[in-house]
DNA sequence: AAAGTCATGTCAGCTGCTGTCATCAGTACT
DNA sequence: AGTACTGATGACAGCAGCTGACATGACTTT
């Protein structure tokens, strides 16, 4: 038994979360998530660098499991179609560690204010960064490199709203596997209208 | 002659791009940024919504070139490349405009402050939801009009990096151009691979 | 038992940002 | 000419996010 009561990551995040969810995330302070948790203000910066990465924490994780799924796909995969693979794993994850439900509830808090859309957007921005450089450890060049992972990531991005705001009985791989097949569509319509002109 | 100095705005980004490269960014304060323009905090405030601010105006200008740029193109073109089109007509602006020295350097500001990567993703996408949205306006369904968007906006990110931090011939509609080729090869090697399985 | 560690508490302080009211040149209207 | 209005700025007070520095006390190691 320590000194103080366990978990106090965790007993932060859910006060935070709750607060979030019943006062909206720009009208609940610092102050009041610690005192929900039973802890000091000071000790919540301890914890998170900031009062949005609560919302955030375990995107590292998902990081390192793109850049494993990546180092693992056969090198005779075209860059492109790796990316898709580990970010479907990442969506499988995603998906069965919390749910639709709770990433709903998410994205709710989130889509209602600017800073925390921005935090997303960095999280999704350095997932790119990570697979590029993942595909250049493959011998892939830096340009291929960062379009190939950007694409995935944008793919990522539109089949995750798909998964979150509709009821489609998808689940996120497939959705992901699918709008990967819509842009397809999109840059070969490019082509030939280009081969036409 | 008015009763102060004309153009405090003018006078504010001046003496903000001065110190943010003097010092950085985050080692510069507002009342400093102010007094320089002979000004005070709460008139900086007055003109632009935020310390970032500063570095991002004239973003909303883009963006409306890009709604009347979509809304110009050919009915018969297809989404990606009319989104193409766009970008490459707001990348002449900003290559006209302000040249790319203007851009290194505000590049060079950006990269060494997260907060300030964060509010260029945000202008990005923010770019991606108008330019959807003017594709819906076409008649274009959500989730292909959202996916050329994304998609259009990642080739732009990528040929704009291409363009600052090399010193190619090219300008930067050209790298728009090339990188977008760059992703045809990208999905359709990936359409090739999934034929093969 | 002495020493060290580790998570937390306490406190002081800076800075970004906002609300509110005062000031006063220029403009328009009478 | 006088008066009222507008619009940009100043002055001031205050909140909240975030940080540095030091103290505390249970647990661990030696």
């Amino acid at each position: 038994m320590g000194r103080w009561e366990p978990n106090a990551r965790g007993r932060l995040a859910q006060a935070a979360i709750e607060l979030y969810g019943e006062r909206g995330f720009d009208r609940t302070t610092v102050a009041e998530i610690a005192a929900r948790a039973g802890l000091t203000e000071r000790t919540f910066f301890r914890h998170y660098s900031d009062k949005r990465e609560v919302l955030f924490a375990g995107s590292e994780a998902m990081a390192e499991r793109l850049v494993a799924a990546v180092a693992a796909a056969p090198g005779s995969a075209p860059p492109l179609a790796t990316v898709a693979v580990a970010l479907e794993e990442v969506g499988a994850a995603i998906q069965e560690s919390r749910g639709r439900d709770f990433a709903r509830a998410r994205r709710s808090i989130i889509v209602s204010n600017p800073e925390l859309q921005e935090r997303e957007l960095i999280k999704l921005a350095s997932w790119a960064g990570t697979l590029a450089g993942a595909l250049r450890d493959r011998g892939v060049d830096e340009t291929t490199a960062t379009l190939a992972a950007q694409t995935g990531v944008a793919v990522f991005h539109v089949a995750f709203g798909r998964w979150v705001s509709n009821d489609d009985e998808l689940d996120l791989p497939a959705l992901i596997r699918d709008s990967l097949t819509i842009l397809s569509a999109l840059t070969a319509a490019v082509d030939q209208s280009a081969a036409v002109a």
